[in-house]
DNA sequence: CATGAATGAGACTTCATTCAT
DNA sequence: GATGAATGAAGTCTCATTCAT
């Protein structure tokens, strides 16, 4: 039978993070990928040596399109760009954040996986940070250095996240709107201590 | 008042977080449950009906055991109390976050579990906010409600222990120290305005 | 569903022999053995970790009821029962030795394996020699060591049997008949000497 | 004659033996074999049908090198050179040995390979008594024929690379050394004799 | 000629679950 | 109360084979 092309390894991707987002770790098998991809499961044993190598693929990808990588121009609005983009992520059907989740509890069984994880983590706090700089000056409290701020964002955004996944009547509305407030509030801090 | 048998409920379900913590959600078999408890698979079905209902008597037990349910007592340390406890659990082995998050990645397929776990976070930050209260008679930043510290601050708290599992290096104590730090500048603001 | 106490541990050896023989390494499937055996495949694996383990159960076996181990007691007629015997497992579809070289050829990939079949024709050699020792106080040949005997009767006695197993019509009663004639001969060699 | 392809049918037989040797048939994939040869899968059924008539293959191959084929050509030393090549194919790793059981091994399955397997012995044998008769004008005990001392000696090389293949520590010199010391005793027997 | 992508059957293995004892 | 033996469905993975290009 063997119909030749019918699917790039990208697609196959596409098609599992989906799968594992809608199913859970528990129940994303390579069957269901297949299904979703409307391939054989032989094709992905074609594209992918195993299932874990998939996963990582998976994460691999994910570090590619991530908010770090992606927003690395100049811009004046990045901060403002980047609470929005995780508001939007922030919910209780949020596909990134499932996703995510995932992946961090499959990579508790797989180092190589942590170890990519970590480092996307990494390059979001750093991104945050750069970004920072250019608004701050210097740290609007002191004893919290600016790269702890980039932590701290990081934090906050993955933490609300997590409630907003576990509470379906999470406000993310009322709870963004005051991060903001506070953020403001810090960089007029700033502003005050400079006149 | 349980009549107790050769093995507990009690010790069945700690065995069993044990067993879930270690191996993660994928190999959380209960084969592997029953050979940490010393029992056999049989037993476990004596006292659970399902693996479902074991996974979610360990939600509850947390629940029970939780930090937000132990600090009802008033105490005038109790916010550094909680941030002690908070810096403690936060490590790249933190069997409670790893716990935490395979319940979480689990409850994506029970809503049940996800709605328990969604009420241990809501305890988390009402308590937090109440024990907010004590100290801060108000918001140290206007536009940011006393209720949304308490989210802030679980949020930071579980932020921060996410990176910690991703990342072997993540400098724990500065960042907690800094934490410490930015809750007194807080408080200062507070005070100062008050002059 | 599951019938209690359906089969041994033994019986599914046994079993397993019988598929192996027949089938060959080829199509020596946990399916078949359970289809032998009238069970499942999962019962299989109760009794067994895997598939090498239930292979390697196997060989002990055999080593257990290997003609060596059997023929410890002292008997007259010991080597003329140990050449009948070897006689009647030279066959072309000798269960035995297609066993036995299936077992070989799997030992390959599997040391231990290997090591355990390797003693099994070890004892074999020195349960020959011992024997031979008892008619022949000498050797018969100058420069022919009692245990190159033993090991030269295990070569002949394995080296027929393959011969056997490759050709249909092969004369095993004649060669037989020979070889016994070799050896009253050789032993006439002894006597003659002692003259 | 053979138009010479990009990688030839002896060229792949020959990465085929290799495989089967080293991975044994366990292992033995069209996938390794053409890994060995450095083509695709698809490349080897361009020049084989089925993998059975690649194994039928490489049984040919074997046949047309074998021994008995070579020695044709008469040789005072003949004995002596068929003695000292069995001996450097009788060991732990013999590539020879390990293919050849292999092989018998897959023709328990396949009759055609099976029979021609037999004729490679076969041959052997005739080859051995036809040198054998040119040192010895009879058989030097009574009542074993020549053509049974072929049959012996075959057996004999096959069954010490047996215990070679099984035995790390199988002591090939000193039993290869008595070996033909048996041999030039039996001579002997026939020169005194003739006195 | 040769290949790369795909197939599908079937292998080994795991595991929640059942049930007679 | 507890267990050990069994089940069967489902999962991961392998492999001979096919075929359009």
């Amino acid at each position: 039978m063997a119909k030749p092309n019918v699917i790039s390894k990208d697609a196959l991707i596409k098609c599992a993070k989906e799968s594992l987002a809608n199913n859970g770790i528990n129940k994303f098998t390579l069957k269901s990928v297949a299904e979703v991809a409307g391939v054989t499961q032989g094709t992905i044993y074609y594209h992918f040596r195993t299932k874990e190598q998939l996963l990582l693929a998976i994460v691999q990808d994910i570090s590619k399109n991530s908010w770090a990588d992606i927003s690395q121009k100049s811009n004046q609005y990045i901060i403002s760009e980047a609470i929005a983009s995780a508001k939007n992520r922030c919910s209780y059907d949020s596909y990134f954040h499932k996703l995510f989740s995932t992946l961090l509890v499959s990579s508790f069984n797989n180092e190589e996986m942590r170890m990519q994880l970590g480092e996307i983590v990494l390059n979001e706090n750093n991104a945050l940070t750069q970004n920072l700089s250019k608004f701050w000056p210097k740290s609007p409290i002191d004893g919290v250095s600016l790269e702890t701020w980039g932590v701290l964002l990081t934090a906050i955004v993955d933490g609300l996240a997590l409630q907003a996944l576990l509470q379906k009547d999470f406000p993310v509305e009322k709870t963004y709107k005051e991060v903001e407030q506070l953020f403001n509030s810090l960089s007029n801090l700033l502003y005050e201590e400079n006149q």
